[in-house]
DNA sequence: GAAGTCACG
DNA sequence: ACGTACGTGACTTCT
């Protein structure tokens, strides 16, 4: 017996809609030959794939939208009013949909005055008469009103890739009623995106308590006078006739007009000729790799590149080339500060000159080449390289093209140092790190030394395939200054400070080490005796039980997998067993000797130094992170911590420590985007901040009258603001009333009303265009802004509202770095940048210098950038980091 | 490798 | 009605 038949419905316009979105961010790097883009028709295709392959349908259907006038808009003037108008980008893409779908064997219909719903609606019914199964793909969730035991609907989540598969049963689940009275639940809630109203006040918890009560909506209208007297009952009466409509408008038509027979919707698969010519004209690479067929320009043709030894001659012929070259310096191993070089390899586009002899390092004419600044080069990874050549002895400049710099400048997703990933973005293959030397216990480099060089080739050539692609684009987005006057002479700056390092006592740390660990286990000791046992406790999961079934104190929260325990539950327990504070003070002291100052000795080099690594292309909003180890997290809130500091001293005696910060920067950027006029005087007058707005939100006449609780209270508040407020998160962080907290954001909003319009603004934008930007151009894509999901919405629209000003923050510390490196140049100081947290630097240097510091520091931090309010920074000093604060 | 916790701006 | 602050990295336990 052949197998059951079965029909793929596919929602064109709600799946082509997602694919648009998922894609957002890759928007320009999805054009074909004729200046269209291809995003949404990449994406759908992608989708395509996964689902012919997982459902194997026999029949298939892709139905879509045949206007703006649908017999529901003739029922009701406003439905899908309102919405934003589509992008051109999206619109331009939807004929190429239709014919890609024509080209993969798919029928597509419309049927004027209805939605593709109905369509699939009316065909999932006829199909299930005739004994068929269905599959129903789409991006809206309206649609799982149609399943049945034969009806399977599949809803986008998170892009169009992956599904979620609705079945009656997963609909019970999920809601708690059947497929049938989702109708009446939308009847009752309404629908803000097709813009019907419903009850007013009934969300998606009260609609379907109602209708597990009453089983839809005339059942509730039919017994709505026994209910009791409540706002509930006075809403459901006055809207009753919104409530039936918006029912009739969320009905799916299942008997439209439809002329279609099943049999005309038999899938017979692609029509692969036509559909290989399309690709092509797409530029969709990745997909005819998939078909098997040869291409042009890729993987076959760069495992062919002839590589010459690199050696005394062919570095002639290099030195005397006034071409750019494109430089791949290979290192194998995590961290490059340790990692061996394995590999060099140097091309001008035409010729491959490798070789793993690294001796080669010592040639001094190609010495002289790498360091020359009028010999141009091409790279991935300025930092990296510069930092592996100067082990072997070597100085690097003249680099013009880093391509993980641009990349991720381009879009902060690519962040990963790992050029094959980047390819891959730009349908390029190459393998990625992982793909070439393995994972794990298995990772290596390969015994056939051609191999590796044949790679690193490969590398080279990408990068000088790319280039000029990807420097075209950072031009279109405006952000070619971003790029040449910050991020790449930030990455020398920055290589010069792990370089350099900082210089660690580590007898000090031993000596700590001893004092905590004999004050870790008396601590341990009485824990054991209060609790009546010994346990972990380390070990969440033990102290749990210990706190909440031993001892039975009340459970404040819950985690995943059981009890939380952490500081928050734990202050509030404190005064319920003295346990409590002995295990806050046990997981402070731990912390502090497990991470620190255990940890860090682990990372001083021979040289008595710490090497840390920046990280330039990680963060989403253009922070630097610091790892192995991470510099950045240094303790300073509680004196126990704070010791820590006095191990890093200068490299020399008779030097000294000096840092300085950025006061309140972020709060400063805020009132110059913002444009705030309250707040711009607030630092143009030089007033405390947090005092000043407290005086503000509790109205009072002058910051006299501000008393301790209320300028933390308002502190607290204007870093909500910061974060993208909500009162939530603001009364859980001091405390206070959810209620309370509203009130303080209200009268935040009235006392800087900029400040608001900005928040609202920069939402909009994000909705716009897809991303935000900091006053550099640095871009951040936000997809999510456009999720259905009220979570994660409010989660992107909190991030659109905080990258600028953290974003900006960050540009402004990379200016002043670059500033100050120029600076102690041209003043011919011994001093040495070595550290950055965010809004500080950190140096050392001769005491003798500290007065010129004090000076120069201060001006080239505060004249960074201009903005309208002026910015404020304050230095210290001593003779160790600990003191310079 | 995920989850929980906690160090920093 | 929904469930929360923004951005990071490292250590420990446990599956």
């Amino acid at each position: 017996m052949s197998k059951n038949k079965k029909l793929l419905l596919i929602d064109g316009n709600s799946v082509s809609f997602r694919a648009f979105f998922a894609m957002h961010n890759v928007l320009d790097k999805f054009v074909n030959g004729e200046g269209v883009h291809t995003n949404a028709l990449y994406a759908f295709n992608n989708m395509l794939e996964i689902i012919l392959k997982e459902e194997q349908p026999t029949h298939a259907l892709v139905a879509f939208d045949a206007g703006k006038v649908t017999f529901r808009t003739k029922m009701y003037d406003d439905y899908k009013n309102g919405r934003s108008k589509t992008p051109t980008e999206f619109t331009e893409q939807m004929p190429l949909i239709q014919d890609l779908l024509n080209y993969r064997g798919m029928k597509t219909y419309q049927l004027p005055d209805y939605e593709a719903d109905d369509i699939i609606g009316t065909m999932s019914r006829k199909a299930q008469a005739q004994g068929m199964d269905v599959t129903i793909v789409t991006g809206d969730r309206d649609l799982t009103q149609l399943t049945t035991d034969k009806v399977t609907v599949r809803v986008n989540v998170k892009g169009v890739t992956e599904t979620e598969s609705y079945t009656p049963e997963h609909v019970k689940e999920k809601l708690g009623i059947t497929p049938e009275q989702i109708i009446d639940m939308k009847g009752l809630m309404g629908d803000t995106s097709d813009n019907y109203p419903g009850v007013e006040k009934v969300g998606e918890k009260t609609a379907i308590k109602l209708i597990d009560q009453y089983g839809s909506v005339e059942g509730i209208y039919e017994h709505v006078d026994e209910m009791k007297k409540s706002k509930l009952k006075e809403h459901l009466i006055n809207d009753k006739d919104k409530a039936f409509l918006s029912k009739k408008l969320a009905t799916i038509d299942v008997d439209a007009p439809v002329d279609l027979k099943l049999n005309d919707l038999e899938y017979r698969g692609d029509n692969q000729e036509q559909l290989i010519q399309f690709y092509q004209k797409m530029n969709f690479n990745s997909f005819l790799e998939r078909m098997n067929v040869p291409l042009e320009n890729t993987a076959e043709t760069l495992a062919d590149i002839k590589v010459e030894q690199l050696n005394s001659d062919s570095i002639e012929n290099i030195v005397k080339s006034n071409k750019a070259h494109t430089l791949v310096i290979e290192g194998f191993g995590e961290n490059y500060h340790t990692a061996p070089i394995t590999g060099i390899l140097i091309s001008d586009g035409k010729n491959y000159y490798g070789t793993s002899d690294v001796s080669i390092l010592e040639n001094d004419d190609l010495k002289r080449w790498l360091a020359d600044k009028t010999k141009e080069k091409y790279l991935f990874d300025n930092k990296r390289t510069i930092a592996l050549l100067h082990r072997y002895g070597c100085n690097l400049n003249g680099v013009s093209f880093d391509m993980l710099l641009v990349a991720y400048l381009l879009d902060t997703n690519d962040n990963k140092q790992d050029i094959g990933l980047v390819a891959k973005n730009y349908n390029v293959s190459l393998p990625t790190e992982e793909e070439f030397y393995g994972k794990g216990v298995k990772k290596a480099v390969p015994e056939d030394n051609s191999i590796l060089i044949n790679f690193i080739a490969q590398k080279a050539q990408v990068i000088d395939t790319l280039k000029d692609k990807m420097l075209s684009e950072l031009k279109d987005n405006d952000q070619d200054s971003l790029y040449d006057e910050i991020e790449l002479p930030l990455s020398i700056v920055l290589a010069e400070m792990e370089i350099k390092g900082i210089k660690v006592e580590v007898s000090k740390l031993k000596e700590m080490e001893n004092t905590f660990a004999t004050r870790l286990s008396e601590i341990e000791q009485k824990i054991y005796q209060e609790a009546g046992k010994e346990f972990n406790i380390n070990s969440p999961k033990q102290l749990g039980v210990v706190l909440f079934e031993d001892l039975k104190l009340p459970v404040i929260k819950k985690t995943k997998t059981g009890y939380s325990t952490s500081v928050d539950v734990l202050e509030k327990l404190k005064d319920k067993s003295p346990v409590v504070e002995k295990i806050l003070e046990y997981r402070q002291i731990s912390k502090i000797q497990s991470t620190y100052v255990v940890g860090l000795q682990k990372f001083v080099h021979p040289d008595n130094k710490i090497h840390t690594i920046y990280l330039q292309t990680l963060t989403q909003t253009g922070r630097l992170s610091s790892i192995e180890p991470n510099l950045q997290n240094i303790p300073i809130r509680i004196d126990e911590g704070k010791q820590i500091r006095k191990a890093f001293v200068p490299q020399h005696d008779d030097w000294e420590i000096f840092s300085a910060d950025y006061s309140q920067v972020e709060l400063r950027v805020l009132a110059h985007i913002s444009g705030d006029e309250n707040m711009q005087e607030a630092f143009k007058e030089d007033y405390d901040i947090h005092a000043h707005t407290a005086m503000r939100i509790f109205g009072l006449n002058s910051t006299d009258e501000v008393t301790p609780n209320m300028r933390r209270q308002a502190k607290a508040t204007n870093f909500g603001i910061v974060y993208g407020i909500s009162d939530y998160g603001l009364s859980q962080n001091i405390g206070i009333s959810r209620k309370q907290a509203a009130t303080f954001i209200e009268s935040y909003f009235e006392q800087y009303p900029g400040v608001k319009k900005y928040m609202d603004d920069i939402v909009k934008y994000a909705r716009e265009n897809g991303y935000v930007e900091t006053i550099m151009h640095r871009r951040r894509y936000l997809p999510d802004i456009h999720s259905s999901n009220f979570n994660v919405r409010n989660f992107a629209q909190r991030t659109a509202m905080n990258t600028p000003i953290q974003g900006s923050a960050a540009d402004i510390i990379k200016v002043a770095m670059i500033n100050m490196q120029k600076m102690i140049q041209r003043e011919n100081l011994q001093a040495n940048l070595l550290l950055q947290v965010h809004d500080e630097m950190i140096f050392e240097a001769p005491k003798s210098e500290i007065e010129t510091l004090g000076e120069l520091v201060p001006s080239v931090m505060d004249s960074a950038v201009k903005l309208d309010v002026p910015l404020k920074v304050e230095t210290a000093h001593g003779k160790t980091w600990y003191e310079a604060k």
